[in-house]
DNA sequence: GTTCCTGCAAAAGATTTGCAGTGAC
DNA sequence: GTCACTGCAAATCTTTTGCAGGAAC
């Protein structure tokens, strides 16, 4: 999961390139929520992402998050993962990593994400056979993590 | 998807068996529930339901409603299924059923079943390889139905 | 100066909970 | 008669929206 070497932009960078290119401007909010999600290593909820900014100093309303979140979804810059009953989490959408999937423990509530080539090919044949024009998917695991196990 | 033929028990006798050994009584608003849900072909909201048994001369509330709901969830009569953004969806667990996905259609909202055994055993092999317990799975397709594309 | 961005507060929608009355056993 | 079941209303929780002031361009 790390950074990109090189020539290869951080995420960040991309994404206000990219909404900059949509028509947003500027702003202190969606920068802070933007420079927040690109330190995180998995998914975050918008009431998370709210915390972490309240205890940095880019305090950001909660309507803010979620109208940010919004609009990085609309551009595939951020993807949004609704894995249990509870609330959706978010996480960046890295050009230069692979399509993966998450495993979810029920004791701790924790989320892995894992990658699997096979899967992706039987996915696709599935989605061939079937009388639909399948755009996506989402595949996840659940049980007890190596922690909690 | 149709009922079982002969000795198999109907999924709402099976259901108020179930309920009865873990305890619990038989009630109005339980039963109304167990019926509503045995008569449906595809996943229900909570609210659903509601209307549904409103139009009908079982009024049942809505609390009752999500109570009975847990309850199956509990003794995995029933599955929840998270399919987006919106509201959880209900589908009765059928004992002579096969294990089943879902694809849902991005444009009108509805919910198709389907199932691939090749897919399942793709998963089992994946589930193995990691360093997690998993006991359990769930594989949502997104894209455009039939009527749709 | 115009138009977008933001925060605040209120609204909306789904789900849960407290409580008192009714019903099952 | 006891304890579970139910309905109602209120509470919770996440997410969305309206609006007025401030910032970007």
């Amino acid at each position: 999961m790390s950074r990109s070497t090189g020539a290869q932009p951080r995420w960040a960078d991309e994404a206000v390139r990219r909404l900059f290119d949509a028509g947003y401007r500027r702003g202190g909010a969606r920068g802070a929520v933007i420079e927040l999600l690109d330190r995180q290593e998995c998914a975050l909820s918008a009431l998370e992402i709210e915390d972490r900014l309240r205890s940095s100093s880019d305090r950001v309303s909660r309507a803010s998050i979620y109208r940010v979140l919004e609009e990085l979804e609309g551009l595939d810059l951020v993807a949004r993962l609704e894995l249990g009953a509870e609330t959706a989490l978010f996480e960046t959408v890295r050009s230069d990593e692979r399509h993966h999937h998450h495993l979810k423990c029920d004791d701790c509530g924790g989320i892995v994400p894992f990658a699997d080539e096979e899967l992706e090919k039987v996915i696709r044949r599935v989605s061939k056979r079937l009388p639909y024009a399948v755009s996506g998917h989402e595949v996840t695991l659940r049980g007890s993590c190596a922690n909690c196990a």
